[in-house]
DNA sequence: GCTATCTTTGACATCAATGTCAATCATGAC
DNA sequence: GTCATGATTGACATTGATGTCAAAGATAGC
């Protein structure tokens, strides 16, 4: 190798990444994210292509840096109910962070840019990654008996994964983390209890 | 009256309204809506002002034509979980539509334009009187006692609220009614049941 | 030290959007 | 029919964003 580049490459895809967060899409430009990076705009371009590209650069650091962090609560709990409060307390706990911007990039982007195809596919593939985590789950705890025989563990997947981004657009709309908790609070009464023949 | 509007002006805000709905604020011009519209660029600045004044007329109408529909079906209701189903429902049934663009126009500006005030505190408000309908349809539940003395109302609307978000979120990711159904579906579950002990 | 290779930089051309304006047009009031 | 009022129209200037490029700069390998 003999050119090398000047920059930190983390460093840089984080602050877009927190840009893009912060601002959306249509509404940052590529100046901004030179301004924002301290990396002039030629070299974005160059080392990365475009906003677009930049984009897909800034999803997947935040599937990592994010989404890992719901993987590993889901997975540390021992029960099932554990893990889906895990999976709500995930997402509350990013929002209460003052560190990070309102709302969820993931459903931010979701919502302004499904007209771009290359985003959008990695936006649903993202939101179907998190779908099926779910979905194991709820499978696992219908075999071990957690959960009565009848219930359809995808419904119930899809239902936590909308409660989670219903959660961040409250978050983004209100600015305070009351509503999120008290949803995620409230959602865990439609988790069904296997004992208990309540229904 | 001497000078006479040449374009039908309600015709006009509901193309307004659904080419928002459809390709969100950022990415529609004033030239998108002129051509949608069929009305010229310098008409629309001279008859509402700009871009930012035209989504709050979008919003408006969007409250009336689509929130009405769910006002209404809440209040037709004659018992507490029959208003929530139906308030599910008005929200599944619009987004069934194929007349409509996918989503929620209400909930895809929350995610884009809560940095531009004026639109911002629309949205705001919009979310605001929704959440006060359902707290209180919740409150009239509590006091007929429709639910346990011990819930709280306003948790179970900020509930109800985020899930129909949600609900919004889902539909414009995969496109399809299905998620958004089971969603619905589920989050009855939720609905604590006045008699039944169960908890 | 030299060179090949990649990066950085500032400049450039292009394009699209915004907002404004003066001239023109249409129509209700008289 | 005339006029006053407001709507329409096309043009204009301005601004900002995009994407590209050639020249300059930096460094690992020799």
């Amino acid at each position: 190798m003999v050119g090398v580049k000047q920059f930190d490459e983390d460093r840089a895809i984080d602050t877009v990444m927190r840009t893009f967060w912060t601002q959306g899409y249509e509404a940052t430009s590529m100046a901004d994210l030179a301004q924002a990076t301290g990396v002039q705009r030629g070299s974005l371009y160059h080392a990365y292509g475009g906003k677009d590209a930049l984009m897909l650069r800034a999803l997947d650091r935040y599937a990592v840096e994010q989404g890992s962090a719901v993987k590993t609560a889901i997975e540390a709990a021992t029960d099932l109910r554990g893990a889906i409060v895990a999976f709500l307390d995930a997402h509350v706990a990013r929002m209460a962070n003052p560190a990070n911007p309102a709302g969820c990039l993931m459903c931010r982007t979701a919502m302004e840019c499904m007209g771009e195809p290359p985003i959008a596919e990695r936006v649903r593939a993202q939101f179907l990654r998190t779908e099926a985590a779910l979905h194991d789950t709820f499978r696992r705890g219908l075999t071990a008996g957690s959960l009565p025989a009848d219930v359809d563990a995808r419904a119930l997947a899809r239902f936590f994964l909308g409660v989670s981004r219903g959660m961040a657009v409250l978050h983004q709309v209100y600015g305070v983390i009351e509503p999120v908790q008290e949803m995620a609070r409230t959602a865990l009464n439609a988790l069904p209890e296997a004992g208990a023949e309540c229904r």
